[in-house]
DNA sequence: CATTTTGTACAATTATAATTGAACCTTATG
DNA sequence: CATAAGGTTCAATTATAATTGTACAAAATG
């Protein structure tokens, strides 16, 4: 079963594909990400790293990478398949529990860091030399405390509904 | 007063100015934008484009797409300074006023440019064809439909409230 | 336990994006 | 109306990030 012939993608798929590299890149992510992400989202079966490899014409470092990363934010899903000793995904279609992925892996922790960094900008100076800065300061502090509330109510507002895939008289 | 000698920027300023560097970094902006706006941030008075060339050592063409950028998502604000013949600007410290400039200028365009390369993809393939990923399609129409609500949200979350700065016992 | 299969790590390469700098408008000024 | 100052544009350069491809590690197979 190694040397088969792959189906290349059809019309459609490479359009919803595109659409994701679109996507990803609007999020800065790189443009596989996209592509591997969309191929799963089209597929109507879990996908192993060759087939994506196959499919995409893409490098295999970029395939495991790409794959890993998308595990990472939890927009891959790993599925089990009984006499097959390669790993296999199927896309997670729950809007909420992608950008869940995406705000505790990328974004949650760059924010931190800027608090940190504002943090230890504030032990390392004396309070006379902040004065003239110091409603500027409170100010972004501020910010930074609005930006980590607004994580979970985002993650909240983009609902739990959105998985509800009951097979609607398929 | 064009010769003069400017003022370097201080350990602080340059504090600051590294915070939104990573801040901007961390949003995919130019590195250049964050440095600008942190310049502006930090400043007491009203800045023109040589002495954010001066200051920050960065080039005439970097200098004034940075400018136009920030004032293009509301990030800077002019100011007329009667006698010198040179454009200033303040930098915006609402949050909120900032977001909507992002929000309104990036990522509602790109959301939009999704959601067209979507409905095209639609009207281009027969129902038939189609069939196979129709409950996919539908799925992301779906996201769309979230991410367009989300963002006026969002805006309103950042609240009116974080520009007050009333002069506390200044 | 040698061999194959699956996946990862990472230096080298390639592609992409940011930055520079010079040429060029536009408006003010004497 | 010639000159200078402020600012923009954009091709060329430089810096950054993505992608490849090879070498490697881990696990299964016979």
């Amino acid at each position: 079963m190694k040397g088969d012939v792959q189906t290349p993608i059809s019309d459609i798929e490479r359009e919803i594909i595109a659409f994701f590299v679109n996507a990803a890149q609007s999020i800065g992510l790189p443009k596989s990400y996209g592509e591997i992400y969309g191929l799963f989202f089209a597929s109507e079966h879990p996908l192993a790293l060759d087939e994506v490899i196959n499919k995409l014409q893409i490098s295999k470092g970029s395939a495991s990478q790409g794959i890993r990363f998308l595990k990472s934010i939890n927009a891959l899903n790993a599925i089990y398949l009984p006499g097959d000793r390669r790993d296999h995904y199927v896309a997670e279609t729950s809007l909420r529990l992608i950008a869940d992925g995406l705000i505790n892996q990328k974004i949650a922790p760059q924010l931190r860091e800027g608090i940190e960094r504002l943090k230890s900008l504030k032990n390392q100076y004396e309070p006379s030399e902040l004065a003239p800065l110091k409603s500027k300061i409170k100010n972004i502090d501020l910010w930074n405390k609005k930006a980590e509330l607004l994580l979970p109510f985002v993650s909240k507002y983009l609902g739990p509904k959105a998985s509800k895939n009951k097979s609607k008289k398929l």
